[in-house]
DNA sequence: TGCGCGCTTTATGTATGCATTAGATTATGC
DNA sequence: GCATAATCTAATGCATACATAAAGCGCGCA
């Protein structure tokens, strides 16, 4: 019982294939790469690699230049503390509106799993297992905002990141003070207070921030 | 000597002109375009339009359903919403980042021509006029935050409410409260107190964000 | 008369070819 | 030897052709 045997567009496919490509490594960032190239590697025209390129850069991931081909975008110290200071305002809305949703506790579920796979993560020191609890904290609590273009901005940020978080990872200090936020967030949120759903949410991501950029000058990480 | 003598790409000139007859009305929201269409009616072939298609639907002006044609997006009163708060918030998050940077009164020039713009405009009632320059105090406020994805999604969000505005613009009442928000944010900007820059703005924002939706309310305007 | 089945129509998704032109390369003059 | 111009190369932007598959249509049958 395979569900995925809808046929997908080339279209698409490409567009799921470069991103892999880029959050892998396997198309590094900065580099440049030709329509036909790409096309070649994808086992397609150049139309759908194309379509799916021009889909990639209006998400930031990509640019396309004129002869140069496509370039896998970088990002700058400066790029990466502007894109947590448009997630921090995003979920810390989206935590406040979630606080005043009035969730039931098999609504908020997937949160408190997320939290509690963090724990046990963070208990067996698996910072990759760590790493995913959190992406699903932050796209639930997102989720739990209801807000339809949050969501598509949150998650084109945190597509944008995935690269540097990746390599950031090992820097980082054992995310311990981490947990205890989530926690925070979903007490305020189950209990209806959306003021101090917000006020720690954003606390939290500014916390995270200034740790990441820290990191990032430290070691002295200038485009990922 | 015209400077706009630079070649343009139809795809190019197909968002262009895809987006002027969107903004325009001359493609209704919610109204269905065959690609082949609208290729005749810009006069190209059905790649460009297929491309600028795909730029605008990353954007969120219009849609593209296999077989039903390019559809031109309409607004639910919550949409209208989630724009708007997604706009407060990261507006807001610009007013602070604005008011942190010591701009001098020459950096500061286009915003408070905006509020004069808008005195203008009030003064001999034109809501046209004063509708142009809420665009470009808000613009203005977004550039000086210095966030570049900041920018790109708050001009996004403002072309998706575009033709609601226009719409909405008549039944709103004489914007004198506004006026007076912009100042506060301004001197807040002068004076480089972030949180009071951001606390104004932040009122300001949901302060028309409920006039709007009350308006949509009170007009039944559905979808537009 | 209502329903289902297959045919037709047609819009899309994709491949392909070609003109254009940016950028590289080579040739040339000083 | 260097700067500049002419030439060449090749990647893109676009038009076009076509296969596919979905929507509509009509026809036959109950």
């Amino acid at each position: 019982m395979d569900g995925s045997t809808k046929p997908m567009s080339n279209s698409q496919r490409a567009v799921q294939e470069l991103r892999r490509l880029i959050f892998s490594g396997e198309l590094g960032a900065g580099s440049d790469h030709l329509e036909s190239e790409l096309a070649l590697r994808l086992g397609m025209s150049r139309t759908p690699v194309r379509e799916a390129a021009l889909t990639l850069a209006a998400q930031g991931l990509v640019e396309m230049r004129p002869r140069k081909g496509v370039r896998i975008l970088a990002l700058s110290p400066d790029d990466m503390r502007d894109i947590y200071d448009v997630l921090t305002e995003l979920e810390s809305l989206s935590a406040e509106n979630a606080a005043r949703m009035g969730y039931s506790e098999a609504e908020l579920s997937e949160l408190a799993k997320a939290i509690n796979d963090m724990d046990g993560a963070l208990a067996g020191e698996d910072l990759e297992a760590w790493a995913i609890g959190d992406n699903q904290f932050h796209s639930e609590l997102v989720r739990l905002g209801k807000n339809s273009r949050v969501q598509a901005i949150a998650a084109m940020m945190v597509d944008q990141v995935r690269r540097a978080r990746a390599m950031t990872l090992q820097f980082r200090p054992l995310p311990l003070k981490s947990n205890e936020d989530h926690r925070g967030v979903l007490e305020a949120i189950r209990a209806g207070d959306a003021d101090e759903a917000r006020r720690i949410h954003y606390a939290h991501r500014t916390h995270a921030k200034d740790m990441l950029l820290g990191i990032l000058e430290k070691y002295r990480l200038l485009h990922l």
